[in-house]
DNA sequence: CAGGATCCGCTTTGATACTG
DNA sequence: CAGTATCAAAGCGGATCCTG
């Protein structure tokens, strides 16, 4: 059983024949869900602060809009990554978690925070100029 | 009934009060760097192929067009990812290796990798309509 | 409180032509 | 071969106003 999806076979191996593109890299496919400027930082938010409310995370992602964050929050509602949960009261209360499948992202962002640190601390004693 | 019009402060100590920016959250430092249509699969492309040379990542790179390439190439090289050898021949050569702090990205594109097949799994079944 | 609907500018990306 | 330069298109993000 050779079935290599990555490449066809030994030779193109040697050869370096790898294809690389949005549809087949799998790299991408997850960068699609975490890409943009707001959802990493929403994911992380929702993560420590869940159950999360509208507001409140209005109040702690400093810089975000209500509408992009509305817009964000549904994307990542539509892949999966969190639920929304509405209470019929006055006045209106909804609550954000991740989900199972998005909490299976933990691992993802903790090599991206424990990264993000080493690259901003090599920035700054970079930045000694 | 408390009137806590004006006490939010000692509720505030208690309550989850998280701030999330740009600028703060490691995770979005991650993002600025690995962020764009390209970047991650270029990351993925030069580390499967390295020394990977210019006109084969055009080729590998399916849909890249030649400047998008030469521009995500140099930022990833600013930030330290890629490095650059030029080979002063006829025809010219060039080759991108990832660095040693390029190389530290690996944990966090094999667990996106692994997420991503994961994800595109997930929406297959989905898409049986 | 938690949005929805519009409008708009800027950044990102793409297409094409040219060069050492 | 490995780029650079220029221009056009697209998409993302932001500001503002409105609503159940």
């Amino acid at each position: 059983m050779k079935n290599n999806t990555i490449a066809e076979n030994q030779q193109d191996i040697q050869e370096k024949k790898f294809i690389f593109d949005e549809n087949s890299c799998p790299v991408a496919a997850t960068m699609q869900v975490l890409g943009g400027k707001w959802k990493s930082i929403l994911i992380n938010a929702i993560y420590l602060t869940a159950p999360a409310r509208f507001g409140e995370l209005r109040r702690s992602v400093t810089g975000i809009t209500q509408s992009m964050l509305t817009s964000q929050l549904r994307e990542l509602e539509q892949d999966g990554i969190i639920s929304r949960k509405i209470y019929a009261e006055i006045p209106p209360r909804v609550e954000y978690t991740l989900t199972d499948f998005g909490l299976s992202l933990s691992p993802i962002m903790l090599a991206m925070a424990e990264w993000g640190k080493q690259y901003r601390l090599k920035n700054e004693t970079k930045d000694e100029s």
